[in-house]
DNA sequence: TCCCTACTCATTTTCCGCTG
DNA sequence: CAGCGGAAAATGAGTAGGGA
């Protein structure tokens, strides 16, 4: 594998924020076999990695709401998973170990620390938070994951609210007077005026406009999505 | 416009050193 | 000495840039 050393492309990585490699640590996350099914298969679910719910977590939620979550601690005694080497010196040899996870996130995290934290988004992810919210002052454990709630939802509203702004920023300006020119569909479509691009690119380009602008959707534009629909009809008329 | 190359990052697999 | 855990290595996916 490369070794992350590059030039000109690790700039432009930093450049564009994504991060680098020689700022994350690989933790593993020991666990029962029951917790670590559940994460996986939210994860799959989600279509995301135990990463992204971990770091998802870590950063809407406050320290202090993490902390304070019960820790689902590690495994039972007998509690193991079997691991068979598939190569190497030692292929074939089955390992006996305790049931993990594995992630890369930013360093300075414990082990209990990110337990907790991906049993908060199980938590979520089994609608246990929302209960809480209607009864918010049962008891102390109960306000916590309110607060927890309504600290997701805030961070969330915000980072929609910051899309919104951006999508607004980027996206074509409705034509006052609708589609009606193979070059204003081109334009709504966001394609050079005259160009002559094939079916498949047109129907890329709709499909990823479509959900962004589709109203349903929390970006949604109902007068975009109608100019995007009749230059969608308009070059699918013209053929190409 | 397409294809190839170079690169980063995430995930999976493996191994080595520590501990009881 | 075997079990265990941390982390390195291997592998795969995705993307940008440049040249044909």
């Amino acid at each position: 594998m490369t070794n992350g050393e590059g030039d000109g492309g690790d700039r432009q990585v930093q450049e564009r924020g994504i991060g680098d490699a020689a700022h994350k640590k690989s933790y593993t996350i020991t666990c029962s076999s029951t917790f670590r099914d559940a994460i996986i298969g939210l994860a799959e679910s989600k279509r995301a990695n135990v990463g992204d719910i971990a770091r998802s977590v870590v950063l809407l939620f406050p320290e202090t709401i993490i902390a304070a979550r019960p820790d689902p601690g590690e495994p039972a005694r007998d509690d193991r998973e079997t691991v068979v080497l598939k190569s190497g010196a030692s292929a074939g040899k089955p390992w006996r170990r305790k049931p993990r996870l594995q992630a890369r996130l930013a360093p300075g995290l414990t082990i209990p620390f990110l337990r907790r934290a991906l049993s908060i988004a199980l938590a979520l992810a089994r609608g246990h938070l929302l209960l809480d919210l209607a009864t918010p002052e049962k008891n102390s454990q109960r306000a916590l994951e309110v607060t927890a709630q309504n600290a997701l939802l805030s961070a969330r509203t915000e980072e929609v609210t910051r899309l919104r702004t951006i999508v607004s920023a980027l996206s074509f300006d409705p034509l006052s007077g609708g589609v009606e020119t193979r070059d204003q569909a081109l334009f709504v479509l966001g394609l050079p005026p005259g160009s002559h691009p094939d079916q498949r690119v047109i129907r890329a380009r709709f499909r990823a406009l479509a959900t962004i602008h589709h109203p349903d959707g929390e970006m949604g534009s109902h007068v975009r999505m109608s100019q995007i629909n009749a230059a969608m009809e308009i070059l699918r008329r013209g053929g190409n």
